[in-house]
Order: structure tokens, then sequence, then C-alpha cells
DNA sequence: GCCAGATAATTAGCCGGCTAACTGAATTTG
DNA sequence: CAAATTCAGTTAGCCGGCTAATTATCTGGC
């Protein structure tokens, strides 16, 4: 068809068959769906405010308030109101979610190779450029 | 951060940017989320089997269900069990239906050339194989 | 012909995403 | 200082996606 031809149906049709993969093995770890992405940046730097959250995974606060809903009662993290600036809660680890970090990371790992075999260094350099000048344009 | 190295997350930040807009320009035609790639199935060949959706959507039966109902619903198409195979049913537009393609076209043609803007047709072209490659590598 | 198994679709219930409307805290401004 | 505004987060309710379990309809083998 026509429409293979398009780049955006080729793009969004890769990253449904990439999630679709890649939640299989989250939920093997006790994640779902996007919390890793969340955690990732918890990881980063625990105890950051939720706002930064928001920002980061270019989601609307909604979202973040469930999926921090779900991953503090799962026992990933905990939040805490910050003493100084009541209005913000803050984002801290529990023991739990420091010990899968690893795991998780060689989930990724696992999934890149996976998903880039066969590919020169190259060519998946090219794809990436490519796929940032696209969402360049798109955020334009 | 090393994760910006990574092909898949480059895959699949792109495409939810591109979602997150296109979602907006379907809005105004009345649609929601990927109701514009199950119309597009539809729009092919009137008459098809749900079954059939399911396949070419790769998604699961509920959700075709669900889109349907939703679609059905919003009046743009109408379901009828075939009258040999009464377990199946068949999907038809309606004249609401049929109307709205060419504004749906309109608006991926719309999209695609803002997605790829300032590409050279060469770069295009690599992109689309290369995301075809990833996505065999994920489907084996 | 009849019963077992495969197949088409549905229901219930969960998760991630959104918008709209709201609460409560902090800041700006008259 | 008080009122208005802006900002952080929540709630309700919708949609697309999933799995598990169920219903209804074929199809095959005995």
């Amino acid at each position: 068809m026509e429409q293979d031809q398009r780049l955006a149906y080729a793009l969004v049709r890769t990253a449904k068959t990439y999630l679709r993969l890649s939640n299989l093995g989250l939920a093997e770890l006790g994640l779902q769906q996007g919390q890793d992405a969340l955690l990732r940046y918890v990881w980063a730097r625990d105890g950051l405010p939720q706002s930064e959250l928001v920002g980061c995974l270019s989601v609307e606060p909604p979202t973040v308030t469930k999926m921090l809903a779900r991953l503090e009662k799962a026992g990933f993290v905990k939040r805490r109101r910050d003493p100084r600036f009541k209005k913000q809660w803050r984002v801290y680890l529990t023991a739990k979610g420091k010990q899968i970090e690893k795991d998780v990371q060689a989930h990724w790992t696992r999934m890149e190779a996976r998903a880039t075999h066969g590919l020169t260094a190259a060519e998946k350099r090219s794809f990436i450029e490519t796929a940032a000048r696209v969402r360049s344009n798109l955020i334009a």
C-alpha cells in the first residue's frame, strides 16, 4: 500500500512493535508499560520533584499522578512533601526501587541488541539522527 | 544521557511526539487516537470482517471491539453479521464514514510533510528501510 | 447425528495517556 | 497587607491497549 511509503507510518508501527515486546520483559520484573521510563529519572536523581517528571516524560500532570500512585503502591518509590515548599512533592526510591535498576538496564540492553541486530554503527547513528530531526520538526 | 544513544529510545520518543501532534488534527475531524488507522482498512475494503482488522492492526480482539463500538456510536461505521457465517461480523462505512476519508488523507499528507521537512528523499527512504529491519528483528 | 475442539467476538477489569475542572499553596501586585 | 494570579497536584471521566474468562458459532471425528 502507498501508506507504507510514509515515514510516519513506519515510525509508529515500529515503535508499537517495540513497546509490545518490551512490555513482556518488564512484566517479568514486576513493572508495567512506561514505569521504567519514569524510574529512569528517579535513578538519575533521587528525590526529584514530581513536576520535573512531567517535563522529563513529556506527559501531563494527571498521568504522573496515576503512575506514581501505582509505583508507590507496588513499593518502588515513596513520595514526601518538600518541607520548605509544601505544594511540591518529591519522589524517593525505596530499597526495592533501587534493587531493580540493574535488571531494567539489562533488559534495555537486551532489547537494544535485538532491535539493532544486523545494523552497522553508521546505520544506527543515521537512524537516531533522522529521528531527532523529525522530532524537532514536529515540536517546532 | 547515555540513553540518548539508543535507537529504541529515539524511536519511541519520536513516535510519541508524532502521535500527540497527530491527535490534535484528528480531534478536529471528530476522530480520536487510532480511529484513523482502523478506518484506513475499511476504506480499502468496505465490509471486511472484524477478525481481519485484528490482523491488520496487530491488536487484540477486545481492542477492536471497543474501537468499533465507539466508531459505530459516532456514526462512522456500522456492523452487520455475515448472513452465511453468523459468528462473523462485517464492518461497513456509513455516508459519514465515507465523507471523512479525504479529510483524513489530507491530514496524513500534512503530517508527513511536516515530519519529513528538510529530509532528502534518500534520508527518508533509508529511515523507512531501517525501521522495517528493526521491526523484523523484533518480530523474529 | 453428536460431542469435542477450534474460532469470532464480547465482557470485565487493569494500565498509560489525555482534557476539564478543581483544591490548595506560593507569589505578584495594587 | 490583601486580592488576584500563577503554579503543583488531584479527581473524574474518556480512549487505546492488554489479559483472562465467557458466549456463540462453526467444524471434525467418531
